[in-house]
DNA sequence: GAGCACTGC
């Protein structure tokens, strides 16, 4: 601890932060930062006034961060120095530093916008631009104006983003704190490899007969390319004369791997062993891993992003930002001075990069965040103005506003209205958390409980891909529950009761092929909104998972796809006549198809259900639509009228009621009920043909 | 008949 480097800058830090509300520290990895800024402005007396915060992006940093502190001041964890995270609150009146996720510091300012608790406030990690951080960096604006003096608000970033961060803070200062890294020498390729996953094998070979002791790390884009890189470094290593070099170890490292497998790289090698760690960017900052001397970065990664106007996610393999790339050649030189191979040019790198990855409010569906600064009831804020950073398009705000409108949680005007104020006190996306509440009112709140609770947690829930053939053999063995032909939302409702008949047993997951982990996350997060229901209903609620009663002669599910329909009423889908494919309600035409994966089966004809809302549309090899459920026409009447009347500009607060409402939204809403949709074309619809051809001769096959 | 970067309330 003593010989950290940012102690050396203690005095320079005090006397700024003394004359400043609001200061920018440049920290570098292993400047100590993360432990040590709190635990300086503690011994300088700030924790008298009150407590200090100093937020995380990723829970299990919160956790361990605090551990540590807690360790370094010799008090109980928990006590003077704690922490808190969703479901685990681990702080008490005692607590004088506060480790926490940005999210829930979110979440408690909901209940205390003032924040009064906090004497200081330190965004950590705040160069990672996650969506919380960056609403919070503009709610902090607000709260240094607002609130006396000696509030103090500290903010670290990296290197090429702090003198924007200082002049969103009106030019605050900004302090560099060296890190404890050693010298990374990078080196460029001469040009962009036709493929990065032979490059990328001939450099590792390269550094494994030639480069002295030390492991390799390697960046690609996803588990596919992980895995046929893996098989390619085994052949070549296993190619390689004996006794010729040492040995060698290949991991693959990525989310979807089970925690097992993940925890392997954080055992020491055998000796006189090289060990290659082929990994995501999972390794970037979640994951540290010792020993890595050398980097090998493909320039590359895998990105999540939303267009607000066809309302479909997408991902992407883009080029990464200048702060990523030396993000991973860091990692090189945590141990002792490392070597960063650069698949691309350094011209690339200078020209082409972006600085900074492109913050993640700007490549995400804003709904939520939206309904959530509408609930703050800020005075001085204007939404759709607010004080960001980095602002989202005006485009990405109006998709959240129509969004919005049409569950109901803001009226015609954009204000909150009632049900949108209960919906924010939900810690959950908009739409699950409308069909919540409309499940509560129509009596199926212990199924929608279940369903809102599987659908936060459904990418942890099946294990990672496996072999094709052993994947085949266990989806026929499954035992699992269909979703009695009306959906996915269904399916996963009927899962949960069947683990809960079983008694939460673990090992019933596994022979199910479920992760336990996700299920165990599924379990508390319906713990969690079985509460809040509870304390928002002063009748006791029905919240039983086994939910019998009133249920027996329920076969059909209908109150519950009702409220599904209610909640989704931004992601109807309607299917085109004489084939199964569909277009939303809501969003510029596109053709669009049940995934495959889904459980939603046909009538006799073939045909999927006129109707059905969806979760989630996705643009992979087409435009899917996951987890979908049927629902029926006299349901979707209400909502068609409803979006005929929408009017983005007087939901924006923009224009008056009258003089606005021309064509505009209303055009292309009608025009999508003709039967010939733009984004169709022949192919596709063959293509749909086809696919109810196999259906029928398969179904045709089982009878 | 398709396919999953990573977080979080």
């Amino acid at each position: 601890m003593a010989n950290l480097p940012i102690l050396q800058f203690e005095e320079k830090i005090v006397e700024t932060v003394e004359k400043n509300p609001v200061v920018v520290i440049i920290g570098e990895t292993g400047s100590g930062k993360s432990t040590q800024l709190s635990q300086i402005l503690h011994r300088r007396g700030y924790t008298k006034s009150g407590v200090i915060a100093v937020t995380q992006p990723r829970r299990v940093a919160a956790v361990s961060v605090a551990r540590r502190v807690a360790q370094e001041l010799d008090v109980n964890l928990g006590e003077d120095v704690g922490y808190a995270i969703r479901f685990e609150d681990r702080t008490s009146s005692k607590t004088r530093i506060k480790y926490l996720t940005d999210g829930v510091l979110l979440r408690e300012s909901l209940s205390n916008p003032m924040l009064d608790d906090y004497s200081v406030i330190i965004l950590d990690e705040a160069h990672e631009r996650s969506l919380n951080t960056d609403i919070l960096l503009g709610l902090m604006k607000r709260l240094v104006r607002i609130r006396s003096s000696n509030f103090k608000v500290l903010i670290t970033s990296a290197t090429l983003d702090g003198d924007k961060v200082s002049e969103f803070f009106s030019g605050c200062p900004v302090l560099n704190v060296p890190g404890k890294l050693y010298p990374v020498e990078i080196l460029y390729s001469k040009e962009r490899p036709g493929s990065y996953i032979e490059s990328s094998l001939n450099v590792a070979i390269d550094i494994h007969v030639r480069e002295p002791e030390g492991d390799i790390l390697i960046f690609m884009t996803g588990q596919d390319d992980i895995e046929k890189l893996v098989a390619k470094l085994e052949d070549k290593v296993r190619s390689i004369a004996e006794g010729s070099c040492m040995d060698a170890i290949i991991y693959p490292l990525h989310g979807s791997l089970p925690p097992e497998m993940q925890v392997r790289v954080f055992s020491p090698p055998p000796p006189n062993c090289r060990r290659f760690i082929v990994t995501t960017n999972i390794a970037e900052t979640s994951l540290t891993v010792d020993g890595v001397v050398y980097v090998i970065d493909s320039g590359y990664v895998k990105q999540r992003q939303y267009n607000p106007s066809s309302g479909m996610y997408s991902l992407d393999v883009i080029q990464i930002s200048k702060v990523q790339a030396n993000q991973r050649a860091g990692r090189a030189g945590r141990t002792r001075p490392g070597k960063c191979y650069r698949l691309y040019p350094l011209a690339v790198f200078r020209d082409d990069f972006l600085d900074a990855t492109v913050p993640e409010i700007q490549r995400t569906s804003l709904a939520g965040s939206v309904l959530y600064l509408k609930s703050l009831d800020l005075p001085d804020i204007d939404i759709l103005k607010f004080d960001f950073l980095d602002a989202p398009s005006s485009e990405s705000l109006e998709d959240a506003l129509k969004q919005l409108y049409l569950i109901d949680a803001i009226d015609e005007n954009g204000a909150i209205t009632s049900i949108g104020r209960t919906m924010s006190g939900l810690p959950l996306e908009p739409s699950l958390s409308r069909t919540l509440i409309e499940a509560n009112e129509n009596g199926c709140l212990s199924q929608a409980l279940t369903v809102v609770a599987m659908l936060s947690a459904e990418t942890t829930l099946l294990p990672g891909r496996s072999k094709p053939n052993e994947k085949k053999r266990k989806h026929e063995e499954s035992n699992l529950p269909d979703g009695s032909g009306f959906g996915d939302h269904i399916q996963l409702l009927q899962i949960f009761e069947c683990w809960d008949r079983n008694n939460y047993d673990t090992q019933w997951c596994k022979e199910n092929d479920l992760q336990v982990r996700g299920m165990v996350f599924v379990r508390d997060v319906r713990k969690q909104l079985c509460q809040i229901m509870q304390k928002l209903s002063r009748d006791r609620l029905e919240v039983g998972a086994r939910g019998r009663k009133g249920s027996g002669r329920d076969g059909d599910y209908r109150k519950l796809r009702k409220a599904l329909c209610v909640g989704n009423a931004n992601q109807i889908a309607e299917r085109m006549l004489r084939h199964n494919g569909y277009r939303t309600l809501t969003f510029k035409p596109h053709l669009m198809e049940v995934h495959p994966s889904s459980v939603l089966s046909t009538d006799n004809e073939g045909m999927m259900p006129n109707y059905v809302v969806f979760h989630e549309l996705i643009s992979t090899t087409r435009p899917f639509m996951r987890n979908v459920c049927a629902i029926e026409m006299s349901w979707v009447a209400p909502i068609k009228k409803k979006i005929e009347k929408l009017d983005v500009r007087k939901l924006s607060g923009g224009g008056s009621a009258s003089s606005v409402k021309e064509h505009g939204e209303k055009t292309e809403v009608s025009e999508n009920k003709s039967e010939e949709t733009p984004a169709v074309s022949e192919n596709v619809e063959s293509r749909i043909e086809a696919a109810r051809e196999r259906f029928l001769a398969r179904r045709k096959g089982q009878k």
